[in-house]
DNA sequence: AGCAATAAGTTTAAGTTTCAACTAACGGAC
DNA sequence: GTCCGTTAGTTGAAACTTAAACTTATTGCT
């Protein structure tokens, strides 16, 4: 529920243009998580376990802090220890003490990881340009990069996103 | 891994605009999922059972059948079960059975289910004010909501959604 | 130094989603 | 009419994610 037609102006509703970006903006998100998730499917992962030794692959060292990784994908630190401890398993990942901070862990991609990416990139990025930058023009393409980098601008600045990616109790 | 600074024009990588617009988009998405879910936690639901009875509530008759709702959320049949069941046993809404045609199966909001949502309501729609229209101006919606619709064509038009939303065994 | 508060990660259990198998009903071909 | 392929929806188990509690280490305060 996004409007009323009784109720056309008042500030809670959302007027026609309002809902038909957000309304298409949240479809067109969760068609391309499950057209780019089958994708990864041919090499069994999914999108999120991608993005995961993709950032690592781009890091000096092929290295980075488990918090930092979190941050980074958008996900919880339980989220990424199983996750991690997955991509472990297969050999692709591994885990080392951060030096300089004993309570810290740092993900390394290993070589077979990185060269299961190098094999895997193409097609994902296949499937990133023909689902998704096809479709936009160059200008479309500058545009939505600009918006999306607002919104993700205007989240990260109310500290919602800490205060839910890494809960604290409260206290009594 | 979306580019090699080495393979800067092979067409199988990104290039720099390329990769920003991809990366910013993916990363305000799962952010804003995550600033969604989060606020409608106070409610105790999901953003996925707040649209599916957010769209109940705008059917003729609050009803819609369950395929067509799948398709409408884009989430999996057996997904749509599963919390389909849960919203029923919170009585929010009721199964019925489909006349003229005895396998299917329509979701009908309840009354207690409508009064729901139209107590939960203000709360997202403020929260999706926040965090996503409030970072644009309305033309960058206008354009916005243009895109994703192009995307979701797109992505439509290949039949690829349907073959991974309804998967049907290989032949032997 | 000693202590409380915070931060990094992990763990376990509960909740949700996916996957594959299944039942029932429709629809067209014959 | 009956057979066969397809469509609608459900089921139960496995896989994944979330939530809360927990361990260990750091930081700042006195």
């Amino acid at each position: 529920m996004y409007s009323m037609s009784t109720h056309i102006a008042q500030p809670q509703w959302l007027d026609a243009e309002e809902q038909h970006a957000w309304r298409e903006f949240l479809h067109a998100s969760r068609l391309l998580d499950v057209v780019l998730d089958r994708d990864l499917q041919a090499h069994g992962l999914q999108l999120s376990e991608y993005e995961i030794i993709s950032m690592l692959s781009e890091q000096p060292n092929r290295r980075l802090r488990m918090s930092e990784m979190a941050t980074l994908v958008v996900q919880s630190r339980s989220r990424l220890t199983h996750t991690a401890g997955r991509l472990e398993r297969r050999g692709w990942v591994r885990r080392e003490a951060c030096l300089g901070d004993r309570r810290g862990v740092e993900l390394v991609l290993t070589d077979v990881g990185y060269a299961e990416i190098t094999r895997m990139a193409p097609t994902h990025i296949d499937s990133v340009r023909r689902n998704f930058l096809a479709q936009l023009s160059r200008d479309e393409l500058l545009a939505l990069g600009h918006c999306m980098e607002a919104i993700s601008r205007g989240i990260r600045s109310t500290g919602v996103c800490d205060e839910v990616l890494a809960p604290e109790e409260q206290p009594a």
